[in-house]
DNA sequence: GCACTTCGGCAACAGCGTTGCTTAAGTGGC
DNA sequence: GCCACTTAAGCAACGCTGTTGCCGAAGTGC
């Protein structure tokens, strides 16, 4: 690292307290001692902040006895990303300001069967459409201030290339350059990543977060984020997370994967047989794995089976952690646009040192 | 992150570089396109390096056409550090150097069950004699020669305050402050992790090791040691890779952890009945849970019972990879101090940055 | 009204890696 | 044997980082 990697390191580190500050706002004297700097050093980087626009002074903090401290915050509007969430059956875009807020969205319905040239054309209407009207009510978006797109889709994929392999189902995906491709048409930078390392990467950044926790996402099919220690794990061939296909039990019913037994098989077949207690217990099972083998701080569930009974599922998952002796919270997403908002974050993210 | 911080994380990089060139060295320009800095800053920093006696000229390259490269290499003697397994059975202390390497060891037979008082006597002792006796035949190690001590005993524990949780079988070492009291009886820096763990660090630092890996350890118990992107998971509670209790079989036989069907029960039950490869498919369905979970690109298999039929371990275990079509390769670990000398690189890893 | 406390900017500074140049030490053509 | 060329590595000057010392601004409380 160099001087002015230096830089735009500390930089980085003052705009995401910044940003998990919120509207709260925080002191120049606070991110002194949140970062280890000396305040002179963060008198330096929030005027250079302030300078380029992205943070601003916001009223005073009541005083001690001296002079009152000075209220820095993000300026939300500095800067912009796209969110893309192409699912199954369904697209999603939305335009996120510095701070992750959602300030439009649109959304159609799309077969992701229909093979990457008609989708990835519809990709890039909405987007330019996205664009061209957003924000509503507000100033035209200047030159500059969208910093990308991501894209979240199932997996499997390649996140490093932006190349999808064989989806299940969607053998035309298998080695489209989805993300060279996307670049190209709309002029921006795009990265693109599994579905739900979008929507844990989305969760991961909000201010309260845990340090570690699995977004465990029931829909279609079983699948998990992770985040170890604030960061996604994605592994070096975009894998890791794959929940559905962990045995839990041997010698069980065949999976398409070629295993037996697998989580998502069970859980799916208790949903489709219209037991969902069962469904619960068996998706707490693969939770309670997850958090024994990873010490988490945290499960999320999310999925539309999930958010079809939530308060149910989340009731099930508890019961078998509270048997095993573990205390693991567990929480619910909210919104059907958590991917897509993970999905801008991707983009985001860089801006923060994420 | 300041400007010390910065020129000590530079020189970090560096020696690191330096340690997994090994004996072979390496070159001041290599240094610089490894790390990414000038060539001009590489040469003021191993020259800091070389005044502090950690970095030595070692010859040179052949000439591709002017003036050759110089060789730079560690001095391993530069620096040593204590590492200690405290099994149930059995006491080792070694002797490392700044590559390592063992230079001496001792080892006893003690009783964990004899509770804290008699065996950190024991483990004081040894230390002492290690460090009054070694290296042999060489001259008595300097003052400060020595960086610290690693400690490595079976879990749970919490690494961060050095103090072992309720150990199964041996509640009197519960709460017991064995980092802070083997610290002051030592007058050395004490750093405790869970004995997977530093058998995981001490093989995420050869040279040669993958950037995601699992080290999955049969012996008295099953468990894992996780290194993800070439950081060994701990979790905030150290418990990662509690891989023992892992629901393999749902409603299976009764553990004594609260759960039914778990790894652990199930393949010490078919080791117990003599069906080496049952166990070994067992394990095996175990692993390939990890690999898929955690996206890693390797599994090593050690500890007792693998040691005992190490190529029948591995064969199974890949049998079973190979069945999902997973090809992720199966290793083994050799040496009965596997754990010992990753206690050592407790100390050893933050020289370099780890 | 004044002493005191606290915040935050100005100016000078030490030290980081970088740049431009020089010297060292090889190869290969003639 | 000489010389042109190539490559490696150090010296000196430099830009820029965060730090230190100091001072004015802006409050509180006796």
């Amino acid at each position: 690292m160099n001087v002015p990697a230096l830089r735009s390191h500390n930089a980085a580190l003052v705009l995401d307290l910044l940003r998990t500050a919120g509207e709260t706002g925080i002191s120049r004297l606070e991110l002194a001692e949140r970062t280890g700097l000396t305040p002179q050093a963060v008198s330096k980087i929030t005027a250079r902040l302030r300078a380029e626009g992205l943070a601003a002074e916001a009223g005073h903090r009541a005083s001690t006895g001296g002079k009152p401290r000075t209220v820095l915050r993000l300026v939300p509007s500095a800067a912009h990303a796209v969110g893309v969430h192409l699912d199954r059956d369904e697209l999603t875009v939305l335009l996120a300001d510095l701070a992750g807020t959602a300030v439009a969205l649109r959304r159609r319905p799309v077969d992701l069967g229909a093979g990457p040239g008609p989708v990835l054309d519809a990709v890039t209407e909405e987007v330019r459409a996205l664009l061209a009207t957003a924000p509503p009510g507000g100033a035209p978006l200047p030159d500059g201030a969208v910093l990308g797109a991501g894209v979240a889709m199932p997996g499997p994929l390649d996140h490093r290339s932006g190349v999808p392999g064989r989806v299940t189902g969607f053998p035309e995906w298998a080695g489209h350059p989805v993300r060279d491709e996307l670049a190209a048409r709309l002029g921006l930078p795009v990265v693109l990543d599994k579905d739900t390392n979008a929507a844990a990467l989305g969760l991961a950044l909000r201010p309260a977060a845990p340090g570690s926790f699995a977004y465990v996402h029931l829909g279609t099919g079983l699948g998990a984020g992770l985040v170890l220690g604030g960061a996604p794990l994605r592994g070096d061939r975009t894998g890791a997370g794959e929940l559905g296909h962990q045995t839990v039990l041997l010698d069980g019913p065949p999976c398409g994967c070629g295993g037996r037994g697998c989580l998502e098989v069970l859980c799916l077949a208790a949903v489709a047989r219209g037991e969902p207690a069962e469904a619960a217990r068996i998706l707490g099972v693969g939770a309670a794995n997850l958090v024994r083998l990873l010490d988490i701080d945290q499960v999320l569930l999310g999925g539309r089976v999930v958010l079809a009974a939530p308060e149910a599922f989340a009731a099930g998952v508890r019961e078998v952690l509270a048997g095993l002796g573990l205390t693991t919270p567990v929480g619910l997403t909210t919104g059907r646009d958590a991917v897509a908002e993970g999905a801008a974050w991707l983009t985001l993210a860089p801006v923060f040192g994420k």
